[in-house]
DNA sequence: TGAAGCATGTAATTTGTTACATGATTGG
DNA sequence: CCAATCATGTAACAAATTACATGCTTCA
């Protein structure tokens, strides 16, 4: 078994940690839909995945597994000492680094593909979620944490910025 | 060998196929400049990754193999017509498909970090990278096919929100 | 009561990442 | 000519994605 310090932990992972310190303890179906609840938005985490990291996570040492008496016998998680230092000393560190774009749409571009064909797709698919993240702060923004709130008014941000960029491309438009 | 019909090709393996097109033929090792010269900031592609996927797209039919034959006898790989066209229908497919915005600053915010701890090295950086961008417009854009300018000038509108996003974090704004 | 659908999970496969290694070149 | 650095590549490992299962509810 691998001890805590020697697992690098990856992006998400500390997803996991900080979703089970909210919840206190999660199974990792709970994490699916607490994922699917927020976070989600800003980085996919399959819930396959889940099952597999929280057990590594387990090993290594950041979570504590007992399994349930009834039923399905699941296995619920907690975080150890360990885990709660990973995710404070992750939360307390700063980065520079900046994340590529990483859009479908726009690699296609790039290598020649004609604006107009894929921009009414794009206006629609952000606008759409330009609308969700706008009611979401709209309707919840004063109740949740300040980050959660901070993070959707980031997204609406890049969201407008999606949409006006195809919008004028589909309008025809220069750059 | 699978044949070219059944292997689901992904973004990283397009722009593999997009790059050799521009080319005409290229190594591994030059598909790694060409990456870095520019898709690399769209989508990072490790070069490690480009020898395995040549390889693979070669197997599956889109790409031809040829080994040179002085020097390190390396492997130079152009399309095939099954290549051409996978890459040609690729570039007329639209998609609705709306990335996420997996940066790893926003998910510590999310997660309750501090944003003053974490807000001058982002918007550092992301000046950095918007002085790039700008100055790789200013210079090259009237050179450049209009995909890659598109691509930059969205590259630019982006980055402009996150540094003011993280400058007023900087300065203890509210959001 | 049985069909639909959500809850819950495992396994296989594919991708991406890191680490390492060696050959070639070149400025000093 | 030698140390540094770039060119070139392989192998091992970790993570993500897809596919597939099966149990539990629920409501027609």
């Amino acid at each position: 078994m691998r001890t805590a310090a020697e697992l690098e932990l990856g992006v998400t992972s500390h997803i996991v940690l900080g979703l089970i310190a909210e919840a206190g303890e999660a199974t990792p179906y709970d994490l699916k839909s607490m994922v699917a609840n927020g976070v989600g938005d800003l980085w996919t985490v399959h819930h396959a995945q889940l099952y597999a990291l929280a057990a590594r996570l387990a090993e290594a040492g950041y979570l504590r597994e007992e399994r349930e008496h009834e039923g399905r016998r699941r296995k619920r998680y907690s975080l150890t000492d360990a885990g709660r230092r990973a995710l404070e000393s992750w939360l307390e560190t700063s980065t520079d680094e900046v994340t590529e774009l990483r859009d479908h749409a726009l690699v296609r571009l790039f290598f020649g593909a004609d604006p107009a064909a894929l921009a009414p797709a794009q206006v629609e698919a952000h606008r759409r979620r330009l609308e969700r993240y706008e009611s979401q702060l709209r309707d919840f923004g004063s109740l949740m944490p300040r980050g959660r709130a901070l993070a959707l008014k980031a997204g609406t941000e890049h969201e407008r910025v999606w949409v006006e960029f195809w919008a004028r491309l589909a309008s025809g438009q220069s750059p």
